[in-house]
RNA sequence: CGGGGUAUAGCGCAGCCUGGUAGCGCAACUGCUUUGGGAGCAGUGGGUCGGGAGUUCGAAUCUCUCUACCCCGACCA
């Protein structure tokens, strides 16, 4: 490809409203242009190296065996009524009618529609297990769409779906899936890890997410620094960390404490650590309030409280009013002694002891408080978020934490929308049984985004060899004019595009420095400078985008150099 | 969904307060010079000032309204 035949169309200026690198970067590079709030136009440069992803991840896909296959986008209404998702999914539904009045949506996923056609299809037991999937385009109306295709509302997804008799067959695909996502993975150049995870929307028994390791990633993930126990900080399993409850040593007491409302504000005042301290929350349950409590220093984990059945999902707290009319007092104040509604606590909470809590009256606190003396709790339960340093779960190491982009998510669904949508197959013996049902899915276009967070630095971006929108660059000095730069040129590209290779010759009317640095943002991996200054000596220069410094190759040998270089 | 902000040429912005029919930089186009790190000079094209309504002799500017986009928040206890 010539770049005057090409679509090229850069930007030396960074654009106002990208916040991060892989959303400037690709607004400068000129892969994508915003339509509107999350729509992005993916250009003939961007648009190769979405299709790089898709080529890995259909490689790998099929061959474990998968089948391609591809499913409408647009989805009748009645099917989502058949599995009841349509609160589930909420307003991150697109709906739309058509002529007749009929209702559909633009499918966020395609659980439904992959079941109603198995449903049809598969009815014995020898045509499983069989895993379908699909790289598609799909819609989910994000609250706030932002990073560009990173979180966008229309984005493209490869899902699969795996139907089996057994969960035995179904813990086998999930755990081959778990292989070929590392694989892809790899093969992409990308520093990643799979993680524990929470299932979210879609249900089911197991999952496990993939994340590309990142600063600017939306996810916190969590590490053992002894063992491979890694896991979305959604899930990871927060322990207590007080072994056994002591003997109340303390009074209960109340003190007063004027205007002091927060964990800080109290723990400042009275001269004690927040981790002395327990903060009690109350939140809408199924049967009125429940109160929920942790460590001062802790966070709720919002995804574990909402998952026990106690309590709503999602989760939602009391506002003031109600906060008042249930104690008596204002939130600052809340605390766990004679509480009218039931006491879910924190596993370290229920082995503390001699604690400070609020006294349900307005600006006082209660101190040496203490468990079956002073106050009773109903449930305890792992509602914390576990934070870097806690003990890892699984007994060995400690915790660490780092940011993720979640690029890829894979469940065990079981039979929940087998049995919603009644999908049964024949077993050996004839009876009819609900198929095992498994998920996989991974974000095409937000891997560019997330590959280009993991791999750029201050010049632009640095594609790993199998993502790169072309191979090698040729950039001629003075091709307009110089008859030698010019055949050198042209020959090099004749002969690298007849071997195979994808091959880009800036033959544009530019300067050297706007030439080069307009290849530095692009990222192309192995670049080739052609000039009068080194051609009289018979040398071509040679530089890789990733360690830039010039090699001088004979002009001769360039194309055996390039070769080796890039190991077609 | 709540709060805040913005909307003027492809991009980034000024002009608005104090109404008089639109400007700067970059980009684009033409010519000449230059040609190994974001060139110089001269010239050219491009905007129903987000949409609608109102006030006015006259509206980018004032008023109302709609829309779009951006940011923050939705974990005080």
């Amino acid at each position: 490809m010539r770049t005057t035949q090409f679509h090229l169309v850069t930007r030396k200026e960074t654009p106002q409203d990208a916040e991060i690198i892989s959303h400037q970067l690709m607004i400068r590079a000129g892969m994508i242009r915003k339509l509107g709030a999350g729509l992005y136009t993916w250009s003939p440069l961007g648009f190769r190296v979405l299709r790089k992803m898709e080529a890995i991840i259909r490689e790998e896909m099929n061959a474990s065996g998968a089948l391609e296959m591809l499913m409408p986008a647009v989805q009748p209404k009645e099917l989502w009524e058949e599995t009841g998702r349509i609160e589930d999914f909420g307003g991150q539904l697109l709906a739309m009618t058509d002529r007749a009045d009929r209702d559909y949506f633009f499918g966020p996923t395609h659980e439904e529609v992959i079941t109603e056609f198995v449903r049809d299809e598969v009815s014995s037991y020898k045509q499983l297990p069989i895993n379908f999937y699909q790289i598609q385009t799909k819609f989910r109306d994000e609250i706030r769409p932002r990073f560009g295709v990173m979180r966008s509302r229309e984005f493209i997804m490869k899902d699969a779906y795996s139907f089996h008799l057994s969960e035995e067959s179904l813990d086998e695909t999930y755990r081959l899936m778990e292989a070929t996502y590392t694989t892809i993975l790899d093969r992409m150049g990308l520093n990643f890890r799979c993680v524990l995870a929470d299932s979210g929307a879609i249900g089911g028994s197991g999952s496990q997410e993939f994340h590309v390791i990142a600063d600017s990633g939306e996810d916190a993930i969590m590490y053992s620094d002894e063992s491979d126990y890694a896991a979305n900080i959604e899930k990871c399993a927060a322990v207590s960390l007080i072994s056994q409850r002591a003997e109340p040593s303390e009074v209960i007491s109340v003190v007063a404490t004027p205007n002091q409302k927060t964990i800080e504000e109290v723990s400042h005042f009275l001269d004690i650590q927040a981790e002395q301290m327990v903060k009690t929350l109350l939140v809408k349950g199924i049967d009125g309030p429940v109160a929920l409590v942790i460590r001062g220093d802790h966070q709720l984990s919002e995804v574990k409280a909402a998952h026990l059945p106690e309590v709503d999902s999602p989760l939602q707290f009391l506002d003031d009013k109600a906060v008042r009319e249930l104690t008596g007092c204002d939130v600052g104040s809340v605390g766990v002694k004679d509480l009218n509604c039931p006491v879910i606590v924190d596993l370290t909470v229920a082995n503390m002891s001699d604690f400070v809590c609020g006294a349900n009256r307005d600006d006082h606190h209660l101190t040496g408080v203490n468990w079956q003396r002073d106050a009773e709790f109903q449930q305890q339960a792992d509602i914390r978020e576990a934070r870097a340093g806690d003990p890892s779960p699984d007994g060995r190491g400690r915790l660490k934490q780092a940011r993720g982009i979640e690029v890829g998510h894979i469940f065990k669904l079981g039979d929940k929308y087998s049995k919603a949508m009644n999908a049964v197959v024949l077993d050996e013996t004839g009876r009819s049984q609900a198929l095992q049902m498994g998920c996989y899915g991974m974000g095409v276009s937000r891997l560019v985004a997330a590959a280009i967070e993991q791999c750029h630095d201050e010049n632009g971006i640095i594609w790993p060899a199998a993502l790169a929108p072309f191979q090698v660059a040729i950039l001629p000095m003075n091709y307009q004019k110089s008859v030698q730069v010019k055949e050198t040129a042209d020959e090099l590209y004749k002969r690298l595009t007849k071997a195979g290779y994808e091959v880009i010759l800036d033959d544009r009317k530019v300067r050297p420095g706007f030439m080069l640095s307009d290849f530095e943002l692009l990222g192309i991996p192995h670049q080739v400078i052609i000039g009068d200054r080194s051609l009289d000596e018979g040398f071509v220069e040679y530089r890789h985008r990733e360690k830039m410094e010039k090699q001088k190759i004979e002009r001769a040998k360039i194309f055996e150099f390039l070769t080796q270089q890039t190991c077609l």
